[in-house]
DNA sequence: TTTGGCACTCTAGCTATTAGAGTGCTAATG
DNA sequence: CATTAGCACTCTAATAGCTAGAGTGCCAAA
């Protein structure tokens, strides 16, 4: 199970001679001979010894050949290996990091704050970047407003915890004056500050049902408003990440076939999958890595999936990350998801922790 | 110049055959030889006199052929004169335009609305869909909402003519209290309401910088915080147009290089040139189409572009459309934007028309 | 005016050939 | 015993040659 240990048969040399060609395919993109190995590796090793190391990589399972005669390449074991035992990740330039906190620490708006951090991720990987919004136990209610459109029509509008502002319509069978609304407002953010959308949800349903007659008429219509106002706002959701970049991928030609592209972004619209695998993510710390076929998911054959949990007040929220070739540079993409989760994370929490 | 005229010359039977064989080149994608034509056209014409006519429409540069030996395809001459002249429009079904009736008319949210129809547009017709934002001088004021969030942060709450809502978090320098926060929301709905967008920004510049001295404290006040306030939701826009659907372009194999793709994505992202194009198709009422070349735009050179104009009022206020391969299906695609167009305006119509 | 006949052209697809890259194996070497 | 040179072998990608078929243009006959 554990690829450390059941590899760490490999002697030094094979494991310097794996990373060079690892590294080699990743820049390349072309099988890597023995020849070339041999020069690269700054080991004075003839193509003939290389050839010896090569052939019991490939017994392993690390590396492959597409046919005879042609050099090796990588197999998802052997990216595996490469990331969690061969790599040397490269810290970020300070130019780096201040140039995503100047990108977003002015911001206000949650779903900007999403936005931004996706586009950073894919403009600086030229890869597509993936954010998924905050899950929504984590979003708690801070404050409903309500505001008469006309009779029948009022706007609410419902600011959370993480600064973001939810807008929707609704429709109320029976009419509520303008006092009656100031009233429920206050009532309802008196009541529910703090509390996230889902249990606010699950409690105003029961309230209605059973506890109806225990209630002041005040707290009736606020509870039978709020119904109507948080139906939409907490349950449905337009979508469930943000997506940048997608049109980068088009630039790696390994991905470039009409049948692949289609795939994959018929992939990245049905979105059930991806949000599956994401979520998977939620629990972990720290950058998580899908190689290929390890996501489990075909779409994704030829891409990797590189990703980081963010949290707001220390708890996990969402995830995020960078969806491109698997022959990418890891080495910049790792620290780059990394930095941008904490950024995302401090970025989001800045706001709510904000005086109030 | 018209081009009905100048091939007016055209006999009825080389028109027909024209036409069969631009229907023909549409359903098929392939250069059409004599031969077919000749068994096509109904009219017992044997392939030798086909070729007679065919020469004479390649002579008047409506078809040509890629090389020799093969068939004749439309040329954009070709194309127009059969958009022109020769296409009969099939009318929608009435379960069509009842569908499309039932996803927009529920519908309150004018990103909503738009989102919707776009992606009415692209759904139905398998190719990418396009609705431009209203214009903003059309985007006329209707209420204003100051909502403090802390101290420093207060949120405002923008509803315009045609329902859509917009938020954004303003810093002012000076602290406002909340009983002046709700004396300026009340002085500027009382002064603004029903003014467009641009207009209020302009004025409110000018008030600051002349007159001044002659208002009173509260309208001073007023004049402040709404200034920072449209200063942002009424200029910058964070995108022009609403586009759906470009996936759906994938299937089609005449667009299917990767060379073709990128470019024409790139056109979408870059969206200036997309968006001067769609402008100029802002004043005319009615369906407009680009074929290939026509729109002066290298990205579009297989495509073309089927748009028509929305109103709000009886003005025209956006226009919205369909992208896809020249050969596409038009006689479906022309009506299916002519609906699109008026249910569009009709759904933001109704809603800013709604009691207040 | 229409048509059959015919020579001509061009493409798409197939086959053959070849150069080059890379391999595995073996035997020689330090 | 690990390393290496040598060599036969394999496979690909690129090139050239060939052919069948589709379609044309033109001419002369109907």
């Amino acid at each position: 199970m554990n690829e450390i240990l059941r590899f760490s048969g490999l002697n030094e040399r094979a494991q310097h001679l794996l990373k060079v060609l690892v590294e080699r395919y990743i820049s390349d993109g072309q099988p890597v001979g023995s020849r070339a190995l041999s020069r690269e590796a700054g080991l004075s090793l003839s193509p003939a010894t290389i050839r010896n190391v090569m052939a019991d990589l490939e017994d392993m399972g690390l590396i492959t050949a597409p046919h005879t005669s042609a050099g090796r390449m990588p197999t998802v074991s052997g990216y595996r290996f490469f990331i969690d035992s061969l790599l040397t990740v490269k810290p970020l330039q300070q130019e780096v990091i201040r140039q995503f906190q100047r990108d977003l620490e002015p911001l206000d708006d949650a779903d900007e704050i999403l936005e931004t951090a996706s586009r950073l991720l894919s403009d600086m990987t030229h890869m597509a970047g993936l954010v998924t919004l905050p899950h929504r136990e984590a979003v708690t209610f801070r404050m409903i407003e309500f505001l008469p459109l006309s009779e029948q029509r009022i706007l609410v509008i419902l600011v959370t915890n993480e600064q973001e502002v939810q807008n929707r319509i609704i429709h109320p069978a029976k009419r509520f004056s303008a006092a009656e609304l100031t009233s429920a407002a206050n009532y309802l953010n008196a009541v529910y500050a703090g509390k996230d959308l889902v249990a606010i949800r699950e409690s105003l349903v029961r309230e209605l049902q059973h506890t109806r007659d225990q209630m002041n008429q005040e707290a009736i219509r606020a509870t039978e408003i709020a119904d109507l106002a948080f139906q939409g706002g907490g349950q449905r959701r337009k979508k469930d990440f943000v997506l940048t970049g997608e049109m980068n991928l088009l630039d790696f030609d390994e991905l470039a076939s009409m049948e692949r592209f289609r795939s994959l972004f018929s992939a990245f619209r049905q979105k059930e999958g991806l949000v599956h695998l994401l979520d998977r993510c939620l629990q972990s710390t720290g950058v998580k890595i899908f190689i290929g076929e390890e996501s489990g998911y075909e779409a994704l054959e030829q891409c990797s999936l590189v990703t980081s949990s963010y949290a707001i007040d220390e708890h996990n929220v969402g995830v995020l990350g960078v969806i491109g070739p698997t022959r990418m540079k890891y080495e910049r993409v790792i620290p780059l998801v990394d930095l941008t989760a904490k950024l995302l994370g401090a970025a989001l929490n800045h706001k709510s922790l904000s005086p109030s």
